[in-house]
DNA sequence: GCCAACGTTGGC
DNA sequence: GCCAACGTTGGC
């Protein structure tokens, strides 16, 4: 089982409304290196649900994998704010997967404190002028941010 | 194939 | 709202 970490404007679409619908297809990724990670995710793969653009942004969740990529038809919607006349249905060229709820984390963890842990620096997030949206997290990552949830503390722990 | 111009992302 | 960093487009 792989790891990963996708962002959202919670204004747009947050963790509350993914709460709310239980699952969602994850439209709209437009960069083919996100999309290429979309593309090796597997069913049961843990996603944490980062909030971008947000106050403040963070991780505010986890969501897990629920059907592996597949065309993205926002792409051939001319009424779509993600139309690309360069991918259709027969040669689609975005794609998307699906996710479902899993849980909203106790409290949302700040990249502010994200960037405070030297265990994390390697992660795309924290990397100057990153903007990848969906990228790949590793198992210690992932296990040690879930460690920084129950920390619960503006940057108590230690590395 | 280079690279300037442009549009977008996303933190602050 | 600003703007740095990045990706894409298109002229040449």
């Amino acid at each position: 089982m792989n790891y990963w970490l996708m962002k959202s404007e919670p204004e747009v679409f947050g963790i509350d409304d993914l709460a709310r619908k239980g699952q969602e297809h994850w439209d709209g990724v437009r960069n083919y290196q996100a999309r290429n990670f979309m593309r090796e995710m597997r069913v049961g793969d843990k996603v944490f649900f980062y909030h971008s653009n947000a106050k403040p942004s963070g991780i505010a969740g986890v969501a897990e994998v629920s059907r592996e990529a597949y065309p993205d038809f926002t792409a051939w919607d001319p009424h779509s704010k993600y139309a690309d006349p360069a991918s259709t249905p027969d040669k689609p060229r975005w794609f998307m997967v699906d996710v479902k709820f899993v849980r909203k984390l106790k409290r949302v963890i700040p990249l502010e404190e994200l960037k405070t842990h030297p265990a994390l620096q390697e992660m795309p997030l924290l990397q100057r002028g990153s903007r990848l949206s969906v990228q790949p997290v590793t198992r210690e990552q992932w296990e040690y941010i879930l460690a920084v949830e129950k920390g619960g503390g503006k940057g108590r722990e230690k590395a």
